[in-house]
DNA sequence: CTCTAAATTTGTACTCATTACAATTTTATA
DNA sequence: TATAAAATTGTAATGAGTACAAATTTAGAG
């Protein structure tokens, strides 16, 4: 993955900060917060603002090319993989997971009813590793 | 349903506010937010207190009575149904509306390696109402 | 019925993620 | 090199939710 060409092919300036904050999503893949994000980068980016963390966060949301995960309801996360797919948290450790699904398993009758844009699935518990603790 | 009742055979005496917010989220079914909630029965209970609502949808939560709705990130909501179910919110009106769900359709492998307590499913998209207007 | 302790409710102050917005800096281009 | 547009930054404001202590209500003992 060439971020500067990934960004450019979706009409945003690849900025130094937007480079940055693109390839530390895609790279970690840890589902981060705006917090971590910012606290991760800050010592690289002496002069990184939090409020560009949450521009340049929101323009990716909106040229497509993150897509924004609510499993808590008090804080905000961010996930740079499009296909579809659905969020394991565990309550212990707090770590998220992928988890591929088939929107097509479920059959719900509602895809008909409505135009549905999003389509998210969270599920919550132990993962093993803090089960065998 | 005898809501003193249903709150008494979950350990939770019913005091009148009790009563009163409980009776609000099964008779609505709207899956309301805090502030809809106590700005709806202000009125009716000229001393209630925001605090008292969050107290007690906490503990209708702790004791398995309501659920919490996540889906967005702004503002929690709860609904009272405890059967499986997922959500659809439209974007335009912002109804919630509740989708029957079958987990089994899912097939998920993470429903072997993970111990799964809460299960989510999240739609959106827009409303035939509102696409037909 | 009365007293006392526990439970419940209430109001105020606080926290913290997010947003608003204006000022500064950087970039692109004429 | 000058200038306008875009991007970044810092500060102040917003608003949902929490902490906590005071006030009120309830329940049970005597």
């Amino acid at each position: 993955m060439n971020i500067p060409n990934h960004l450019s092919n979706h009409k945003i300036k690849p900025s130094y900060q937007r480079i940055k904050i693109f390839e530390y999503l895609y790279k970690e893949m840890n589902h981060p917060t705006v917090d971590l994000i910012y606290k991760t980068l800050a010592p690289e980016i002496p002069t990184l603002s939090k409020t560009t963390v949450y521009n340049t966060l929101k323009l990716f949301v909106d040229k497509g090319i993150t897509s924004t995960v609510t499993i808590e309801n008090n804080e905000v996360r961010y996930d740079a993989a499009l296909s579809l797919h659905g969020h394991f948290k565990c309550n212990i450790c707090g770590i998220i997971v992928d988890v591929p699904l088939n929107i097509n398993q479920l059959k719900l009758n509602e895809l008909n009813e409505f135009k549905i844009e999003e389509f998210n699935v969270h599920l919550k518990g132990k993962c093993n590793k803090c089960l065998t603790k």
